[in-house]
DNA sequence: GATCCGACAATAC
DNA sequence: GTATTGTCGGATC
């Protein structure tokens, strides 16, 4: 068929809707060249004519036409009013999966509205006489063979974005010529669901734009103008020649606009020209709080929470639930439906038996009473799936979710969406089940939110609204209106944790719980809260958290206790991943003790506020779901939010052993600057004291974590040790004047005791200096690094406290410590700074099981130099050649390593300028670029064959130690752990 | 007196 | 720009 054929035979038409639709379809069909259902699938399961037609009428179906991926497809009768078959298709577009492309026709005009998930719809409208034209025509064709080339090209993102910026800036010069935030922020609310309105058709002719238009030609006009219009909308009314609906909601009560310059006029005409339809409130909401907050203005552009990050919370605990609940039931009426069934076709084989026979009045009866069994069990049948269906709404229409800190609404957005996505389909399904079409009834009044910030709250109520609203007019749904914003009280603003006199704050009665409280880590809380509510709050909360929790444990346990009250079957909250260790940790094991963690990602990253932090999504409460972490199912989850199986025990149970006490420390920590350049530390070395003391009496070489990661650095520190008096101190005089000009002002603005002795490091760590004064070395560790490294340090070198110290000076304990095992256990016991592990000696040393009799108690005294240059602790015979294997393999890494970061060929060794040093490590200048890429953060990071190799020598020989000969090597992480954990409780 | 933390903060590459 | 490591003082035991 040809363009022309096809117009001239579709102009004259006159047939009804039905008669011709698919006839007019199976013509497009050959003029596209494209197959018709019949020629490309002729099962009709997923491209048919009446898609979910009703058997018995034939008619009513969800879609004229239906390809699945592709598009469903309406007819009208000519002239009809089309935008009701576009509603109609919105409206099953759930049944028909969803399809990218929603297409109506008259059989005049074609129009092809996109639906891709997260752009801004588009349209395209054809007329006869377009197919003539090959650009038009081609449309048509990708809609039957590639609707992907109709996506659009803006996302509802991008959309957003822009608009968000733009209105921030409008917010923001609003806020910097004196108005009260509050009132900009509620003057905005204001202007964008004016703008949104417009756009969804609900102030009609375009008003808004047109009173923007005016009012930039009166500009003294424009206030009052808009004082009419919200003033209008608040009660309903006319404004003009139009005609208002009542939007009411408290959102134009009072209305009070702000005065406009002709700028500010300007730039909301161009806003208005944007689709405020497609916005995606979610993140308008938190781009749009960032303009109007001058520290996180320039995170503008930066990424928001995305939707799916907040699903992984909404759907375990919100949604999931609800539909196995569903599923259930449709198990329960397939079941009755089939036994329906199943009686029908015996009442038949009864009827037919009797047709059979010659007709008596004992056989008509039968025949009457078959017949009137089959349709009362058929009345039965639809009372009971009504009944059913109608308890599931209801149960749906009755559901609510609280955020306590909802923030601009994001989550009861989604959670909103999920629960009529979710009714949406329950109703389609009844339908399909031929009961009538029911109205939704799930809406705002099924979220409720919590939240403290006045203007938070208020952009959540119309986050909420703009998407109760988006959603039911994609969905094919007109507005209940008068009025279309109800006053309902779904967002509290108050604080969600503590009353204002100090009580503990109550929550609503729900059925879950869901949100991302504030995290605050407990010492920024006074600066940021102030000193008096935190003292409140710790003490309204005292016995259930300690003073050293972060913030956001409040609600984790206020939610915990709701859930023992019964008010809340389920909550799923975000926290920051160190939720999983230190004081934060309890929280989750209350949570453990009284009910239980079901679901949870233990360590996400999420780009929010442009943050970079990680967090924890932790979901828990009474459900009997097999539990699932980070997307795998497991037999539990534990207050570190590690997996148990049956085979395994609670590592958070392990307990610190009295054999390792006394040896690992963190080093000093100097508070100001107490360090010097090498170079500068050894011009005072030469220098003479008046009291004939030597400046090598308090200079030494100073090791932080990047002494170690890189390297080293040539820094040294002025250290007066633990107690010298001031008297003393200024003896050396070039050390002391260095802290008088560096140190001391600094210090005096702090705390009475730092700023006293200030001469001193603020912890300068006796007892570990203690422990290290009868050795000649020491191991050392980056408190915060990427691989767990151990080095020696000669007792030479003060360590920071940056770095953690173990207090030995044998191969064999450095080779255990440098183990995959110690390594394995300081990874799951330590915590973490963002991604980056965290050494912590109580958590990850004083609790590890060393293999017995190398213990550090064990090792603690006289050591033995074997012919490699390797040193042993001398421990009790059975266990000597244990701790000989692992310190000459630990002596060969330590080496191997030595020789990779430092080679001879490369560099030259000299003795420091006075007595009592190490030697230096000089390059030669023409190694010295390549020797800068020699650190052991790039060893570990490249980890050649020999590196690998050398571990693995040295994880044999402390697996043998162990008593693990047999596969220690094929070991699994877990099976390690548990090794590890019985070993640490037996003892 | 020692430890642990940071909706981080600062550098080195 | 990004990857990696560092600061320091309050709360707690």
């Amino acid at each position: 068929m040809t363009p022309e054929q096809f117009i001239a035979k579709w102009q004259i038409s006159t047939l009804k809707e039905r008669s011709a639709a698919q006839e007019h379809f199976i013509d497009l069909c050959r003029l596209l060249n494209e197959p018709t259902p019949a020629e490309f699938d002729s099962t009709g399961e997923c491209y048919c004519f009446e898609r979910g037609a009703k058997k018995t009428t034939g008619g009513d179906g969800w879609a004229d036409v239906w390809k699945r991926g592709y598009f469903g497809w309406e007819y009208k009768g000519k002239r009809k009013n089309l935008n009701d078959a576009f509603i109609q298709l919105h409206r099953y577009a759930p049944a028909l999966e969803n399809p990218p492309l929603l297409i109506v026709s008259d059989m005049e005009q074609i129009i092809i509205h996109t639906a891709f998930n997260g752009t801004v719809p588009d349209r395209h409208t054809l007329t006869l006489n377009d197919l003539r034209n090959p650009n038009k025509l081609r449309l048509l064709k990708w809609a039957f063979s590639d609707p992907e080339r109709l996506r659009p090209k803006l996302t509802t993102a991008a959309l957003t974005e822009q608009a968000a910026r733009q209105f921030g800036e409008l917010a923001q010069t609003l806020c910097e010529r004196g108005h009260d935030s509050q009132q900009v922020a509620h003057f905005c609310q204001q202007i964008l669901f004016c703008f949104f309105a417009e756009d969804i058709g609900l102030l009609t002719n375009q008003l808004f734009s047109q009173l923007l238009k005016t009012g930039q030609q009166r500009l003294n006009d424009l206030p009052q103008l808009l004082t009419g219009l919200f003033n209008t909308m608040a009660t309903g009314g006319s404004f003009g020649m139009e005609k208002i609906d009542w939007f009411n909601g408290g959102l134009f009560d009072a209305a009070k606009p702000l005065p406009l310059t002709r700028t500010d006029v300007t730039l909301l005409r161009e806003l208005a020209r944007l689709n405020w339809s497609a916005i995606e409130p979610s993140i308008f909401g938190t781009l749009f709080e960032r303009g109007l907050d001058p520290n996180q203005r320039e995170q503008l552009g930066a990424h928001y929470t995305d939707s799916a990050s907040i699903m992984r919370l909404v759907n375990p605990v919100v949604l999931d639930p609800l539909r196995e609940e569903w599923r259930l039931q449709q198990e329960t009426i397939k079941e009755l439906v089939d036994n329906v069934a199943a009686q029908n076709i015996k009442a038949e084989k009864v009827i037919a038996a009797v047709n059979k026979t010659i007709l008596t009045t004992e056989s008509a009866k039968k025949v009457v009473k078959a017949r009137a069994d089959v349709s009362k069990a058929e009345a039965k049948l639809k009372q009971q799936i009504e009944k059913r269906c109608r308890n599931f709404l209801n149960r749906l229409a009755e559901f609510r979710v609280l955020d306590p800190a909802c923030g601009s609404g994001n989550f009861l957005l989604l959670a909103l969406r999920g629960l009529k996505d979710l009714e949406h389909e329950v109703i389609l399904n009844a339908e399909r089940l031929g009961l009538p079409a029911s109205f939704p009834k799930v809406g705002p009044e099924n979220v409720l939110g919590i939240e403290l910030n006045v203007y938070a709250a208020e952009l959540a109520r119309v986050t909420v609204w703009i998407g109760e609203i988006q959603w039911m007019l994609n969905h094919g749904f007109s507005l209940s209106k008068n009025p279309i914003l109800k006053t309902i009280h779904i967002i509290d603003q108050r604080d969600a944790i503590m009353n204002t006199d100090g009580t503990e704050a109550t929550w609503p009665k729900v059925d879950v719980i869901v949100g991302n409280p504030p995290f605050l880590g407990d010492k920024r809380m006074l600066g940021i809260l102030g000193e008096a509510y935190v003292k409140q709050l710790r003490s309204c909360y005292r016995g259930r958290i300690s003073g050293g929790a972060d913030l956001v444990t409040y609600w984790f346990e206020r939610a915990r206790a709701e859930i023992e009250l019964g008010k809340a079957n389920a909550v799923g909250l975000v926290s920051t991943n160190s939720i999983r260790g230190g004081a934060n940790r309890n929280v989750l094991k209350r949570i453990c003790e009284t009910t239980r963690i079901f679901n949870a990602w233990s360590d996400e990253p999420w780009i929010n506020s442009g943050a970079a932090v990680r967090v924890s999504l932790i979901c828990f409460g009474n459900t009997k779901l097999t539990p699932i972490l980070n997307g795998e199912e497991v037999t539990a989850i534990y207050a570190d939010l590690t997996a148990g199986d049956d085979t395994k025990v609670d590592l958070t149970t392990a307990k610190s052993l009295i054999e390792n006490i006394d040896v690992a420390f963190i080093g000093t920590q100097k508070s100001g600057s107490f360090d010097i350049a090498g170079e500068l530390a050894r011009q005072w070395l030469k220098e003479p004291n008046s009291n004939g003391r030597l400046n090598s009496d308090v200079l030494r070489p100073w090791a932080n974590g990047m002494d170690i990661t890189r390297r080293p650095s040539d820094t040294w520190i002025i250290d007066f040790g633990t107690e010298m008096k001031k008297q003393d101190a200024c003896f050396y005089e070039q050390p002391f004047l260095h802290l008088e000009t560096h140190v001391k002002t600094k210090r005096t603005d702090s705390h009475e005791t730092i700023a006293a002795k200030w001469w001193l490091h603020t912890r300068s760590r006796p007892d570990m200096r203690q422990a290290l004064n009868k050795l000649p070395r020491y191991i050392c560790t980056p408190r915060v690094s990427k691989y767990r490294l151990f080095v020696w340090f000669s007792i030479a070198v003060l360590p920071d406290s940056a770095t953690a110290v173990i207090a030995r000076a044998d191969d064999t304990t450095f080779g255990i410590l440098h183990s995959q095992f110690h390594e394995l256990w300081s990874l799951r016991m330590g915590t973490s700074l963002g991604a980056t592990p965290r050494y912590t000696p109580t958590t990850t040393f004083e609790t590890f099981p060393f293999p017995i009799g190398l213990t550090p108690a064990n090792t603690g005294g006289a050591t033995e130099t074997l012919k490699s240059g390797a040193i042993i602790p001398i421990v009790a015979a059975e266990y000597q050649d244990h701790a000989k294997a692992i310190a000459e393999a630990a002596f060969q890494l330590n080496q191997l390593r030595e020789n990779w970061l430092n080679p001879p060929e490369w560099i030259e060794r000299q003795p420091e300028i006075v007595a009592g040093y190490s030697e230096r490590i000089i390059p030669k200048p023409e190694y010295t670029a390549r020797l800068k890429q020699r650190t052991l953060t790039n060893l570990y990071n490249e980890r050649p064959k020999w590196l690998t190799n050398t571990h693995q020598q040295l994880n044999c020989a402390v697996a043998a130690a162990y008593g693990w000969n047999d596969d220690a090597i094929q070991l699994s992480e877990a099976e390690i752990l548990q090794r590890l954990l019985v070993l640490n409780l037996a003892r």
